[in-house]
DNA sequence: GAGTCTATCGCAACATGTTGCAATAAGTAT
DNA sequence: ATACTTATTGCAACATGTTGCGATAGACTC
């Protein structure tokens, strides 16, 4: 992760992935690694989607998420579900963080590795369970939010 | 939540705040309402469907989503997005509780509020971030799953 | 370069929710 | 009891993913 373009290392690490397992390398594939890696940060799935058809209008939406699926497997990609539980994609390469959706004002806070370990070790001795942290999703409100509304917390809905 | 009936003064509550809100007790909600208060755990829409179809079999989809929208504005019920992001509805009057899926055995265990609760105060120190408990859905491996793998949890794909 | 094996693709159908709109019916006033 | 207002319903179409299947096309052998 020091200079490298990821989209380079990556390519090859899939590719050897790939023949390692006597799958193959196609133009399709290469067309979704390359979507993913511009799309830097997260992207919806449809997004995807619609962007890949950009470069192909042939392809179609099963064999993208089909290689999302096999990006997944082979570690080289991950998922989580977003406020609405609709699926967003990045890359491995990507630092490792937590999601927090603020229902007050829709934004959207990360809460980085480091932040998240004492937390997820406190869940782990309360119950024994090892959490993902690229896969937690948490939702509630934000600092500015939670102040806006006083101690008490009403009840209320913001785009979910 | 002592020794009345839920059904029975839930729906009493829930006539009470359309009332007031110039909106209108039907059949449908009746029925729906029954439906989640039967399905006493955790249901998702598809289910709530179904079972809310057996009753009523002209009811439709839209009406029981939309329906379930009211009910939680109302505050008396609650969804949130399962390991596949499914929606999964429960009554507000169960126990409150987060959801932990384990991604080797597919098992779903919960976390009560009493255990939530210094751990949801951990975030808010690190981050000001206020977590809803009751949307709080955490990804990985319970404690059997965890310690079959061994300290260094290789990755793997289960029923996501 | 041609032939073979089979992973991958595109298509079509399905599953789960969501949304706009015209028809229906709940609650209120007459 | 009748009429009126408009919230709610059911329908139909759409959005986002998923799955089965026959056709295509990688990769390997000869």
């Amino acid at each position: 992760m020091a200079t490298e373009r990821p989209s380079l290392g990556l390519t090859e690490r899939l590719q050897a992935a790939l023949k390692e397992r006597g799958q193959r390398w196609t133009e399709q594939r290469q067309i979704i690694v390359e979507v993913l890696a511009a799309s830097d940060g997260h992207a919806t799935g449809a997004e995807l989607v619609e962007r890949v058809r950009e470069q192909d209008p042939s392809a179609t939406p099963s064999t993208v998420y089909r290689t999302l699926d096999l990006l997944e497997e082979l570690g080289l990609a991950r998922h989580h579900h977003g406020p609405d539980g609709r699926e967003t994609y990045h890359l491995e390469e990507t630092v490792e963080h937590a999601h927090l959706h603020c229902r007050g004002c829709g934004a959207e806070q990360e809460m980085d590795a480091a932040v998240a370990a004492p937390i997820l070790k406190a869940i782990a001795t309360a119950t024994g369970f090892s959490a993902d942290l690229d896969h937690l999703s948490l939702h509630g409100l934000c600092r500015r939010c939670a102040a806006a509304r006083g101690p008490s917390t009403p009840r209320a809905k913001a785009g979910e």
